[in-house]
DNA sequence: CGTATTGTATCATACTATGATACAATAGCA
DNA sequence: TGCTATTGTATCATAGTATGATACAATACG
């Protein structure tokens, strides 16, 4: 369901963060989904429960997830929670999105490769009614 | 030609990396161009100058500049410097474009708006001949 | 040769990520 | 109700990392 990488520099529970939100996202786990357990998926990877919660409040400020103690962690409904207007959220976007093509410029990927990239994940976040 | 954040919970040597290469990928600085001096840059940026030094090694590393005591920092020829296999590159390219893209739609962005915006970086990183 | 300029190395310090452990609230069952 | 299991939360310790202050070394140039 998730997957955490020793290696790459970024604290694991920014990757933990990063992951469950792909997975909201693209409806993996929907509006009403439990998520695991802190125990339980900090066992699943590896990693202290602490690690693990300090995701999930993360997530709760964001407004995607609700937790409470002794029921455990519900994904919320859809909606627009994180922070700021919709100008800066464009201009955050922007930003993250030229850091990763300009990695993938870097790496020697060409334009199409790009291309081919984006518009199969644009699919998998902004689904297409008929294709599911 | 460079700014960092200083409530980005980045690294700033991290944000100077980043924003290098993003200014090399686009062509905005040239294979021989001088990078200002460590001293230089970190008096501009307000931090320290081992943090700037820090990010033009790992460059170096990279294999994007040449650093020199006593003579600088310059960019070196255009070239796929980022390790790894073609098909390693491509699958980081892709997850790191995941994560933006369920940003963005998280964010409430519309397929439309990602596109459009995807569309505009495109022709930043890979430029059209005629368009230059 | 001497001075300025530039990157590098060393050391100290504050912060942060991670973990071990204990606490508190909810659910559910006898 | 009372007891126990389950779940998130809080507290504290420790290791690692980011950042900075300062000194060192190499190159350029008069």
């Amino acid at each position: 369901m998730l997957a955490i990488s020793i290696d790459d520099p970024l604290p694991i529970h920014d990757q933990i963060i990063i992951g469950l939100r792909r997975l909201i996202a693209a409806a993996k786990v929907l509006p009403g989904d439990e998520l695991p357990p802190v125990r339980q998926l900090a066992a699943d990877l590896g990693v202290n429960l602490n690690t693990v919660a300090r995701a999930y409040r993360a997530l709760e400020t964001e407004g995607l997830v609700s937790s409470v103690r002794g029921r455990g962690t519900v994904v919320l409904a859809d909606r627009e929670a994180i922070g700021g207007t919709r100008k800066a959220k464009a201009k955050r976007f922007t930003a993250a999105m030229s850091n990763v093509l300009a990695g993938g410029k870097l790496a020697g990927l060409s334009r199409d490769d790009a291309q081919r990239i984006v518009d199969q994940l644009l699919d998998v976040y902004w689904p297409h009614h008929q294709s599911r």
